[in-house]
DNA sequence: CCGCATTCGTACTAATTTTCACAAATACCT
DNA sequence: AGGTATTTGTGAAAATTAGTACGAATGCGG
C-alpha cells in the first residue's frame, strides 16, 4: 500500500508490450459477451475463453487500473469501454493502403477492418496503369501525392503491401509523411526510427515455425 | 498462453517455442546471404541483419547443436542446410486451402508459398457454386471430399479462410482427417487437441496493439 | 612458428514474464 | 445479521527468456 502512483488508476506508461498485445483480445471477447447480453464476467470466465490463467488477466488489467469488484467480477460494458479507451479504440483511425496489387486489392475489399474502427481512406500505387482505378469505392492515388493526402486526410496508420524490394523505401516515405504505425505484408521487417510501430504479417514464417513440430526429432 | 508446458514436451528436443519461432528468420537471412555469394557469416553479422544480439543467435543455435567455428563464424550453406533440416524444410509440404472466398482466392493466387516449399495441392469450399471452379490451376473440391483428398494427397497443413462462425467446425474436421497444422485467418483462435499446431493471422489485432502507442497516455 | 585478433559455445547473471497465494471486499443464503 | 462462497488486486515466488563474459579454438600476418 506504500506505492502511491502504482495504486492509482492512471498508471499506464510502463505496461509491458506483451501485455498491451493481449488487450485487443480481451476487447474482442468482451465485445462478444456484450452482444450476448452478459453483464458481468470474472477473470476465471475470461481465462477459459482465452485459454489463459485468470491470474494473468487480473495482472494484465492491474497495469491500467482497478476495474473489478471482489466477489463479483468485471462489468462487461464498463471494462470494455475502459480497455477501448486505453487502446485508443474509442474513435476512428484513418488508414492508407500502399500497394494495389493482388494483395492490396484483397485488403481494400476486406470488410473486417471497418467494424473495428479502422477506416481505409486512401490507396496508393506507383503503377500509372493502376492510379485512377476505383476499388471498393476508393480511387487509387499516385505515390507522388502521398504527403499531401496523408496530411489532408489525417492518416496515421499505413498498410503496406508492395513488393519486398520496395518495402523499406515506401515505409521510409510514409514515416517521413508522419505515419507512426505500419502493418507490413512483405516478408522482411522494415527498419524504422524509434517511436514508429511496425507489425509484420508473414504467413510463411508462421507455417515454417509449425513444420518443426510436424517433424520427428531424435532426442539426441 | 501455454497451457501445460510439461505435457507439451514429450520426446522432442526441449528447445523453447520462442526459439523455434526465430529459426525461420535465420533461414530467410541465410538464404539471402547464400544467393549473395557469402560463404561465412558470424553471429555478429546475423544479429545486425535481424536486430538481435549475437549472443541470442548463438544461444538459439546451441539448442540444436554446434554449427560454428571459433574465430571464423558459420558456413552459410552448412548452417542453412542444418536449420532447414531441423525445421523440416528440406522437403515439400502439401497444403490445403479451405474457404475459397475473396481471401481464399488471394491466398491461392499468392505465389509466395511455393518457393518456400509449401505446395497448395487442394482447395475446398462448401458453396456448390464455387465447387468445380478452377483458380490458379486448382479445381475447388467440395468439403464432402475432405477426408479422401487429404489422405490421398498426403496433406498435413491447412490454411483456413472461412467465415468466423464456421472456423471451429472446419478446423475440427481437418484435425479429424489428420491435419496437424493450421494457419487460420479468421478473428478467433480455434481450439485443438494437444499435438495440433495453430497459428492465427489477425491483422486487426496487430493494428489494435499499435494504436495504444499512438494514443497519449498520462504518465501519472 | 608465434602473437594477436576473432568468434564460438556456454556457465553464470540479469531481466522479464507468469503464476501463486492470500488479505480484503462483496454477494448471497438462511 | 452472521456465515460462507466468490473474486479481485497484488506482493512474492517461480519460471522463462535474454544478456554477459570468458575459456577455448581458429585463422592470419609477419
Amino acid at each position: 500500500m506504500a506505492l502511491d502512483s502504482a495504486s492509482q488508476n492512471q498508471r499506464r506508461s510502463d505496461a509491458p508490450e506483451v501485455v498491451v498485445a493481449r488487450l485487443p483480445q480481451y476487447v474482442r471477447i468482451l465485445t462478444r459477451l456484450l452482444q450476448e447480453g452478459a453483464e458481468v464476467v470474472s477473470s476465471q470466465q475470461l481465462g477459459e475463453k482465452l485459454q489463459v490463467t485468470p491470474a494473468q488477466i487480473r495482472k494484465d488489467l492491474s497495469y491500467f487500473g482497478r476495474f473489478g469488484k471482489q466477489g463479483r467480477g468485471y462489468s462487461v460494458i464498463h471494462l470494455l469501454e475502459r480497455l477501448k479507451l486505453i487502446l485508443g479504440l474509442n474513435s476512428f483511425w484513418n488508414v492508407a493502403v500502399v500497394g494495389v496489387g493482388r494483395l492490396g486489392r484483397a485488403i481494400l475489399s476486406y470488410p473486417g477492418f471497418t467494424p473495428d474502427g479502422f477506416h481505409i481512406v486512401a490507396a496508393f500505387d506507383s503503377n500509372p496503369d493502376v492510379v485512377g482505378e476505383t476499388i471498393a469505392g476508393l480511387t487509387v492515388s499516385s505515390l507522388e501525392e502521398l504527403d499531401e493526402v496523408v496530411s489532408s486526410k489525417k492518416i496515421s496508420i499505413a498498410i503496406v503491401a508492395v513488393p519486398t524490394e520496395h518495402t523499406q523505401g515506401v515505409v521510409d516515405r510514409l514515416v517521413a509523411c508522419g505515419v507512426r504505425a505500419v502493418l507490413n505484408y512483405a516478408p522482411i521487417s522494415p527498419q524504422v526510427r524509434e517511436g514508429v510501430r511496425v507489425r509484420n504479417i508473414d504467413p510463411v514464417l508462421s507455417l515454417q515455425s509449425m513444420t518443426y513440430y510436424l517433424t520427428d526429432h531424435p532426442v539426441d
